[in-house]
DNA sequence: GCGGTTATATATACCCCCTATCCATGAGGG
DNA sequence: CCCTCATGGATAGGGGGTATATATAACCGC
């Protein structure tokens, strides 16, 4: 969130409202919405830190607004950002935990969680294949942004199968 | 970290300081160490919400304890959440962020971000390696983890090819 | 033209997770 | 005797997420 909205305004200064229909427009509906309020959050967050600047700007036909620029303290950051490469996925994974502590309470087994939560991925697959098939075909950062997703979950089936062999 | 406490208090009462060595035992160094103050945290909202209840415990040759054990309440809530699918991973990529939103800044290039992020994702890949022959055989859980990360990132390595054959 | 929806624009409150750090006690060891 | 480690707990601060409140103006139907 942070970087996203430093690096769009190291391209050309915004407000947040703006910013907000930015990145629905590049990431396209496969991107979980941002939501607006977080937007503003992070903006007034990343103006403390002296990373943007934001001035009022009175508007006389429509609400009036705050467009912030990128300071050299924050174009600086986001360098460094880029330059360190993204953290890996978190290995915490929510429904392993389930599959692993819930059996000894006694509210269910491990078979039924396993095909409950197959069909829960495969619903979702579904859902990313009609996206894709909805979205605009050349907005090729949306469906890459989808691929990454169908990966991830085939990822997450191939590891059900493995639960399944290996526990009980 | 909601339901991993919950569950474990599920099976017998216990304190902040043995649910963390529970969670540690169980799931082992693949798993992100559980942090102590994130624990204390979530026990005391757990206990605001009613779904469990503390007590107090003297110890004279250790510091004092208190004690939890989980309610009717949370009993309920614990099979709720068993009964219901996990969410699936989210699409929201940090990476992909830097990947699609950095170039246009000037700041680097899209060939080099993702040369050097397929190193990074190798370099864990072997630190998963390693961790999987370190950590104890006998281990399922642990080395169910293991192998769910190295899935996962291999889906991550897998899509960055995709990346590089599309963007540019 | 009047009332409802939609678009523009921002702010705040609340929940959750994570890390770091502080506090306290007692046991073992150099 | 002091230092470290294990035991036990608490809190502050940063960040991410949702929901909701607050304005204004445009559009649209009846």
């Amino acid at each position: 969130m942070r970087l996203a909205l430093l690096a769009l305004l190291a391209k050309e200064p915004a407000h947040g409202y703006e910013l907000k229909q930015a990145l629905e427009q590049t990431f396209g509906a496969a991107y979980p919405q941002p939501n607006i309020g977080q937007i503003y959050v992070t903006l007034s967050r990343l103006e403390q830190n002296g990373l943007i600047q934001g001035q009022d700007v009175n508007q006389s036909r429509r609400p009036n607004k705050r467009v912030y620029e990128i300071t050299e303290a924050g174009r600086e950051a986001l360098a460094g950002w880029v330059a360190e490469p993204t953290e890996g996925p978190r290995v915490r994974d929510e429904f392993f935990m389930k599959l692993v502590l819930a059996p000894a309470t006694g509210v269910t087994d491990r078979l039924a969680l396993i095909n409950k939560q197959r069909r829960h991925y495969l619903n979702i697959m579904r859902g990313l294949s009609r996206l894709a098939a909805a979205e605009d075909r050349n907005n090729r950062v949306a469906q890459l942004l989808i691929e990454g997703a169908m990966l991830h979950l085939q990822a997450d089936l191939d590891w059900l199968e493995r639960c399944q062999e290996e526990l009980d």
